[in-house]
DNA sequence: TTGAAAGCGATACCAT
DNA sequence: ATGGTATCGCTTTCAA
């Protein structure tokens, strides 16, 4: 059952032509090879009969490139970034490239992962979430051999290149579709557990200042992504003095916790409280409440991530971007309402 | 900034001796070859000093064996695959294989990245959820010219491996569940949209007839996994005459719908209906109502699905198998109680 | 104990 | 238009 795998060579001599040609005719003709109508047809059909298939290891030996790019995730089900992954995987199918993914989980502990993936050259270079994996940069562990792309995380360093979708905005539409329906108190939790100022809650901020109200710092959590604490949180901020009449839960990934709470705390959504959730996520329908949501451009972040990676692989510049469009959209599912009196 | 990679030959020019004791020195000792302490000491100095990766295509193409495997997903996000995904990793990590995710939905369509994947060799083999993608085989896919091992499906074709877990004891866990709680009408619902007969609906009505009861076949919907079917499944038994007062619910992804569905006709969860959803799934915490659910060893199904490929891409027989251990377990989330009189 | 050299399979340059 | 062949980087057999 040994059944030796075709070869080139194989090819070649059935069709009864040089390897070089076999190999001209399969590359479409991207050297300078021409060749006859005829001896294309031999080879095609020499590769039809023997049912040749290229060899992944020798052609990237030879092309010093594998063809292959590794996206990162944080975390496998990640409502948000299976959006990405779509984009990215489109774009790379498009451009003939294969999509590896990984779990950053599998990555972080030892590295071991990154340093096969990477250190070997086995992916031609990788989209990841966060310039750190635990507590090194990327940069180190991969002491800087191959090209990446950082995705969703703004970043203002030169040196890498990172592709982000504008939060602020999203955000501000969240903001002020609550303020238009004369809501005034709106607690903003369960975002990522950064310094305070992050472009999430700038926008919510700003929002609320252009509206001329002065923001309340109890209403804003910032509770990261364990969704004990966020529930701590959303606890915290509905069952304390002045509660807010709206909330806009700023993680996806939270999300289902909070609304979780809202509903142990026998809160009726939206007569006794408004919410909105920021980035929409494919089960958003069948949850209870149903929340409404903002619908971020993240599918075509991933697109423009893996152009921005190929990029770099070819050895062009990629300049950082925020990906602006399509805008931020509010998709209702009808978990907001005006305040009661 | 060309900055060649370093090779084997660097490596060995700098410690002064042949890349074939460079190469030995690595692989630990796999061939016959012995070297002196010194030497060996030497080249790992060399190793560290010029910064030394083997490079993966080199190295698959001299072995004719790339280290990758690949598991290719129903959907990246299904919460169950996640726990088999989890288990393959770590087994694969400790076997020194390196894992690869692909989403099934993008290899069913042209098959194009199974094609590349498998054809070309680029990994040494792979798991799957089904032995069809789409209308084909996979062995029609790949010319049985690779590896591979079915994941999750029952199938006792002889030239297969499959792994999977014990759905006939795991719906009967449930069922023995609620019979003990005194509930007689048992629903059914959600599960694969395959012909009656599949194990889990068999589990079901074994159950019940040891029982002495006699199975109510309206009580029984295969809706599939499609939301809007499963909804409206729930709907019909729900809604229907003698409508039940426990319900089982054979299918994490249909899940959180059929949770939906049972909130908006406002029956109250355990009061009015209890509730077991078959398969666990990470956010059942959050979910309202909580659904008490049964936990099947997925993660070791995955395991040993890696195990097996494993056998087999060493040319060793892998038998089927069914994961027995450790049994199906109740995870109670207060979602069921005895019916009401 | 170590070195030389023959593959592994494809690409692409240089002849013809 | 087509063929010969060096090359990619590593593994492994065979000699020394």
């Amino acid at each position: 059952m040994v059944e030796r795998h075709v070869t080139l060579k194989d090819v070649a001599k059935r069709a009864g032509v040089s390897t070089a040609v076999v190999s001209a005719a399969i590359s479409g003709s991207a050297t300078t090879i021409r060749m006859s109508e005829a001896t294309r047809l031999r080879v095609e059909r020499a590769i039809a009969e023997t049912g040749y298939r290229v060899n992944h290891a020798a052609k990237s030996l030879s092309m010093s490139r594998s063809g292959i790019i590794a996206a990162v995730v944080p975390k496998i089900a990640n409502p948000v970034f299976e959006f990405a992954i779509r984009g990215i995987q489109a774009a790379a199918e498009e451009a003939g490239d294969v999509l590896m993914l990984a779990d950053a989980l599998w990555i972080e502990p030892g590295t071991h992962l990154m340093q096969r993936m990477v250190g070997t050259r086995m992916v031609d270079g990788f989209l990841v979430r966060s310039p750190h994996l635990g507590s090194e940069t990327i940069e180190e562990l991969t002491s800087r051999t191959i090209p990446y792309v950082i995705l969703q995380t703004p970043d203002d360093d030169e040196r890498r290149t990172s592709i982000w979708v504008d939060d602020h905005a999203g955000i501000a539409v969240a903001t002020e579709h609550l303020l238009r329906l004369g809501h005034r108190r709106i607690a903003l939790i369960g975002g990522p557990d950064q310094a305070y100022g992050g472009p999430r809650v700038e926008g919510y901020l700003d929002t609320l200042r252009s509206a001329g109200l002065r923001p309340d710092p109890r209403l804003v959590h910032r509770s990261g992504f364990d969704p004990h604490v966020v529930a701590q949180s959303a606890m915290a901020v509905l069952t304390g003095p002045e509660p807010p009449t709206a909330m806009i839960i700023d993680n996806v990934i939270a999300a289902p916790g909070a609304l979780a709470t809202i509903v142990d705390l026998g809160l009726r959504v939206p007569e006794d409280l408004s919410v909105v959730v920021y980035q929409d996520l494919p089960i958003a329908d069948v949850l209870r409440p149903a929340p409404t949501t903002i619908r971020m451009p993240v599918y075509e972040a991933g697109v423009r991530g893996y152009r921005a990676l190929r990029q770099l692989i070819d050895g062009k510049r990629a300049r950082s971007a925020l990906v602006k469009s399509p805008r931020p959209k509010l998709i209702d599912r009808g978990s907001t309402a005006p305040p009661r009196a």
